[in-house]
DNA sequence: TAAAAATATGCAACAAAGTTGCATTAATGT
DNA sequence: ACATTAATGCAACTTTGTTGCATATTTTTA
């Protein structure tokens, strides 16, 4: 299983033309095993102590991955950046409410956020972001 | 003007019980004569040198402000926090297209987001984020 | 296939944004 | 006006991410 993510992740990097070394197969390995989006150091804890990978590396890893256009990353509340491979970009289709006064956020299910947008022309669609702040009941 | 700001913010300070201190009179002006999110930083720099104000006291503040619902942060690209005051919450909607390989953002002026999202009961909306990702015309 | 060229990695030091602890100062209630 | 309570300023710290440079690994090419 992990074997065929690796394997995957070798074949994308190759596409890309650059160079194909362990540790970016390792980690973008990782991020195709990952349906979400994780961080820097999440990444870390997944490597472990099995091989290790100097800090600024796996930084530096990411950042080529996202140049390359195989992850992506988005910045989040707790000002981490988060990574995620491009392939499962449009998994999480929802839109979410954030109370701007208590921060909560739910989950707004009953909206979906599928529906095709009109963008200009030659523009593509992956993964549409919608959250609706307001006042929560308990906060309104 | 700036008079105007103060006053109004002296008020909005006064009705949710807490102190009136001239340092986050000063903040709260500086954020409703904004009508964007602004920074840690920005505020520093329109304070000027007039009124020093300690760095880890304009971070309280901004704390404050936020906990008492008079302001509202959102985290940037740049890892930054930005503070809006609440009441110009509304005035930036409309949708953004951000490319997930060259990361440049375009406004979508022709998606109006102030439609109505079906909330669960009780719950206020106040201002809609949507971001639709994907490639732009350049980089698909 | 061995050497040369190009690029990735690891280490140390650094930078920026934000946080914590604590003594001092200012605002409010009596 | 004084006591009480909360805000401010300062110093030191934390966390996340970055830069410079020497070393090691890929890839090219001869």
């Amino acid at each position: 299983m992990l074997v065929n993510f690796n394997e995957q992740a070798e074949e994308m990097i190759r596409h890309t033309g650059g160079r194909i070394t362990s540790c970016r197969v390792l980690v973008l390995g990782i991020l195709l095993a990952e349906k979400k989006a994780i961080s820097h150091h999440e990444i870390e804890e997944r490597i472990g102590d099995d091989q290790p990978l100097d800090r600024v590396t796996l930084y530096r890893i990411l950042e080529w991955l996202s140049k390359k256009g195989l992850a992506h990353k988005v910045i989040s509340d707790d000002r981490k950046w988060r990574f995620r491979t491009n392939i499962y970009t449009g998994s999480h289709q929802h839109a979410h409410f954030k109370c701007s006064r208590c921060t909560t956020v739910i989950c707004l299910s009953d909206i979906k956020t599928e529906y095709c947008w009109p963008l200009p022309p030659g523009y593509r669609s992956q993964e549409v972001e919608l959250t609706v702040k307001g006042l929560c009941a308990a906060c309104a």
